[in-house]
DNA sequence: AATTGTGAAATTGTTCACAGCA
DNA sequence: TGCTGTGAACAATTTCACAATT
């Protein structure tokens, strides 16, 4: 496969929650053109994106939305569910539990871990919290895939070790800190922080 | 000013964090090499992207760690508060309103809005939550610059345009919805499913 | 006639390399 | 000497423009 980008694998996500839509609402083909319009782009922009993964399109008429739905969820990896541990079922946590999106989408929730005496073994939204002295143990004995950090900044870096120990090579990360992974694992951030400041950037130099 | 690309202020975010913790550490300076090295960028992006502000820096010695960080809060509006008003008091916005790192850069959550009668007009957290049918009346009396959006995706877009209405025009989306507001209305949305696509593109194709 | 797929051109973003300064 | 600030070179990404196809 040639080189996708960052950008164009985001790009792909947004193509499919539209596709998605027009689904629903019945469209059965849509054009580069249509496609661009919604996420303002540009048609040509739409047509490489897609291009790098094959010829989806039918000139003269445009892409069939179900055919193209599959095609997107099948190069994202949506067409198969993918088993994910939550670490730190705190405030962030609980939220990320209760988001359906998620589901909906395959990714499962099937482990929970939690330093704290009082949350371990309780059941959280069918869940039994565990201990996460035995998160290596644990990960090791599952078959989960994924795993979602949602821990206190200061005990990040630490859980992201011993996940990483555990073999695990794909990490989402909520706490607002620096993590350090080695190179064959994959580690996304979120900073809900950071995305208030874009914000507040823009807001004071009036782009 | 120059053009300002989006990837230059999500690294002045990352340099602003970094120096926040070096500055804890005591460091007194600090060189691009050094903080390049930090956030595994080259010195020459680090100095591209601190020279399209300014020169804070001194030829032979580096950056002072305490005047380049207020220089880029200054930059990001951090060294001012935003008032911030929360809309869906559910389980993101809760873990929203507990995210301690939003009031440490000033961003302070005065206004919270909830249809539900259940939760309109009990104290969560130390604020009154308010009904979201008074949400234009609300907004416009308040000073409120900022709005989170943390309702269900099939109401989103309908708070999001009374909030335009209102006159904010900073919005900050976490419903998994394709929001459309005016161009003179900065809007981002923080979607963490997509987040996971994007660990599951990488982990399909072994980048 | 409409729209894709794609090389080529234009634009944007990153790195190099070095003059200039502490 | 060491490190910044920056124009020039290079690389990546986006847009253009058009042949190919239905």
């Amino acid at each position: 496969m040639r080189k996708v980008s960052e950008s164009t694998v985001k790009r792909l996500s947004r193509y499919y929650r539209v596709l998605r839509l027009l689904e629903k609402e019945g469209y059965v083909t849509v054009s580069s053109k249509e496609l661009a319009k919604i996420e303002k782009l540009t048609p040509a922009q739409v047509r490489k994106d897609l291009s790098l993964f094959g010829s989806f399109g039918t000139r003269g008429l445009g892409y069939k939305v179900l055919e193209l739905k599959e095609k997107i969820a099948s190069i994202l990896g949506l067409d198969k569910t993918w088993k994910v541990a939550l670490i730190g079922v705190g405030n962030v946590g609980s939220a990320l539990v209760s988001y359906k999106e998620f589901a909906k989408q395959g990714f499962l929730i099937k482990l929970l871990f939690d330093n704290d005496q009082r949350k371990i073994g309780k059941n959280h939204k069918g869940i039994i919290i565990k201990d996460v002295k035995d998160l290596v143990k644990e990960l090791k004995e599952s078959k989960i895939e994924m795993v979602i950090i949602a821990v206190p900044a200061d005990q990040a870096q630490k859980v992201v070790d011993q996940v990483v120990k555990a073999g695990i090579r794909t990490i989402l990360n909520f706490a607002p800190a620096n993590i350090k992974v080695p190179d064959q694992v994959f580690l996304r951030t979120v900073n809900m922080a950071m995305e208030l400041e874009h914000l507040s950037f823009a807001l004071i130099n009036q782009i």
